[in-house]
DNA sequence: GCGAGTTTGAAACGGTTGTTTGAAATGTCA
DNA sequence: TGACATTTCAAACAACCGTTTCAAACTCGC
């Protein structure tokens, strides 16, 4: 399974071969179907093993107590679900094969959405509920969410494109610490200031907003 | 090559097969050969075609003056990258076979960085330039640039995933202008804030800025 | 130490892949 | 029309894939 790990966080699902995996662990070609029954069902049990040990090597409440603020959880969730995704050991295997199961799925979504990414949905949908005024809208509490996951997602996705992007190392993939320190820092900032346009107007559409530059 | 666009796009370019492409365009197999070299020659033709129409059909700068304020032109930017990657045409393609790319590069994706990215990035780091204060340390401005960037490609990348999503449909992938409208005022919202700490010690590291929660 | 049950091994199977082949069809121009 | 170049076509090729087969090797209670 450690092989298989690797391999199928190298090539994904598709385009990892038996044969690899077996030689790489130093088995036969055969030992996947008769261990695991077929490919399918190894990567499976790959997965659902990667995600338990991501999920209690970075739990998303790391170092809270019972009374942590809301601006507390919501630093200590990027920071773990940063650390999930960005960290060179055991789970870097596991969000480079969630990142290729997100852009090419295989049946094997369905379920890690239902038991793994809708749980950390629904977190970071009470975290944000706190923190943004009572009464707004529960669409912009959802696009939030999607603007902060989107931001820690990107470094999961795009870091080939980084690597090659021009000047040397410019954009290259901050170190974690920093880098969860700009996201929080952004993210409370762009809250802060949505939440106080929104309070005014609790269930109106964009009256008082701002207006955006045409 | 329009077949072949809608292929590539669809199973990516290792999983595209020539068959099915010669298939859906009523050619013949050997047709992808003798017209293209080979596989990879077909595939960065395709490349290169879908990225000229998606820039010259959704421009960066699109409805702007050239007395455009930075804040218009990162509305523009915002607007623009997102129908590139969202839209439901032609360039449809463009952005799936580039999520792919980026999370599975070829060797068609160095060119891609180079001349269709990079310029892109430059654009980002311009206007973020003109938007944040003089003297804001570059390393937060291109923190900034891939905290916008990382809200918009997420609807790239991640569409089977918020598919998946309970409650039924509250996830989804909201309709174009409401996702720019928020990306935008999410972004100006993070960078006011930014801006406004940041210019008080234009050279210190993080002397007064308001502590994180911990 | 032995025999039933389990695990491993080399080889092969059927299927799919990108590519090549060489003949047939089509197009071009005097 | 007749020649020549260009394009299409069915078929085959070699390589690789996941899986199966079945004999050999091993394990372990008795």
């Amino acid at each position: 399974m450690d092989a298989a790990a690797e391999v199928f966080a190298e090539h994904g699902f598709r385009n990892a071969t038996v044969r690899e995996i077996c030689q790489r662990a130093g088995a036969n070609v055969a030992a996947v179907n008769y261990h695991f029954g077929d490919k399918a069902s190894l990567y499976a049990a790959v997965l659902a093993e990667l995600s338990r040990l991501a999920q209690d090597r970075f739990p998303s409440d790391a170092g809270l107590d019972d009374n942590a603020t809301p601006r507390q959880r919501l630093t200590a969730f990027i920071r773990s679900f940063l650390q999930r995704v960005l960290s060179e050991d055991l789970s870097a295997r596991h969000g480079r094969i969630m990142a290729r199961e997100m852009v090419e799925p295989t049946e094997a979504l369905d379920r890690m959405a239902r038991d793994y990414i809708q749980p950390q949905a629904d977190l970071l949908r009470d975290i944000l509920r706190d923190l943004l005024p009572p009464g707004t809208d529960p669409a912009l509490t959802r696009l939030c969410g999607l603007s902060i996951v989107g931001q820690i997602l990107f470094y999961a996705h795009c870091r080939p494109v980084l690597q090659r992007l021009q000047p040397e190392g410019a954009f290259a993939v901050p170190e974690l610490d920093r880098l969860a320190e700009h996201i929080t820092r952004f993210s409370l900032a762009a809250l802060d200031a949505l939440g106080r346009h929104n309070a005014t107007t609790p269930r109106g559409r964009s009256g008082t907003r701002p207006a955006l530059p045409r």
